[in-house]
DNA sequence: GCTTGACCTGGAGTTCACTCCAGCAAGTAG
DNA sequence: CTACTTGCTGGAGTGAACTCCAGGTCAAGC
């Protein structure tokens, strides 16, 4: 497979793949001819990068990550307690969007009912304002 | 109120408070000898804010709900779809978090297992290595 | 055999959201 | 009064995560 066909598969560019093997989170593959061939297993892996992206997990903590993964079974137990504590820290953050949606319905409701007695005003006098 | 007390009761920074006024997310204040002099709902605007900003809104969104802000009444109906919006990426994003906590529990349990056979690995290899 | 398009490298540039700094003025404690 | 603290401005610097570019190689289609 050829860089471009990754990024196509993954939805990351060629230049953030290429980015990313600087970085380590990726380890360079085979050549043919001076350019990249991957095998299969990359879109699994950069899948995996994305959800830990997603997550909010910097590239830095990815690339540690991805180091320990080089080391095979012996580091699963570091990497289990580093997935345990993204884990904590997106179950916290799901905590505080729901929180914030609830905001947001209070906030929608009240622009509702000013919406609807400025209406009804029409332009007469316009001052009740809040946020 | 003075800005470091502002700082202190809103946990951001006082070079936050005069980048956040030079983007115009927070009007001008008054000013005492030179000095800037807010007046109380400074901190309710600012939880606003943070909360806008915990929900990943970006500051140049921020700049033009408190743009509508200034408008009064007349732009309540602009900044509910601003708010209805954001509560759409908002539910969105729990979504997405809830699916990588799923994969994390799936990879964690995983993790657990591999360490309970690489664990007895470990101990048959210490039995045998042990004199 | 020539053109087009994908790919290569090293390095520079961009965006976002701050954060820090120099050099100065004003308020407060002892 | 002196020393310390807080605040001021304009502008430079930071770190994260890309993104773009020049100038070159290589292979495939016509």
């Amino acid at each position: 497979m050829k860089i471009g066909d990754v990024a196509r598969r993954t939805g990351l560019s060629i230049d953030t793949l290429r980015y990313y093997e600087k970085l380590g989170l990726i380890d360079p593959p085979w050549r043919q001819a001076g350019r990249r061939a991957y095998d299969e297993n990359i879109i699994a892996w950069l899948s995996f990068i994305k959800m830990l992206k997603a997550t909010g997990m910097p590239l830095a903590d990815v690339e540690t990550y991805a180091r320990l993964r080089r080391d095979g079974d012996r580091s699963s137990a570091e990497r289990r307690v580093m997935l345990e504590q993204q884990r904590e820290a997106v179950l916290q953050k799901i905590a505080e969007l729901t929180e914030c949606v609830e905001l947001l319905d209070y906030k929608i409701k009240n622009y509702a009912e000013i919406e609807a007695r400025y209406r009804a005003e029409d332009g007469r006098k316009d001052q009740h304002d809040e946020h």
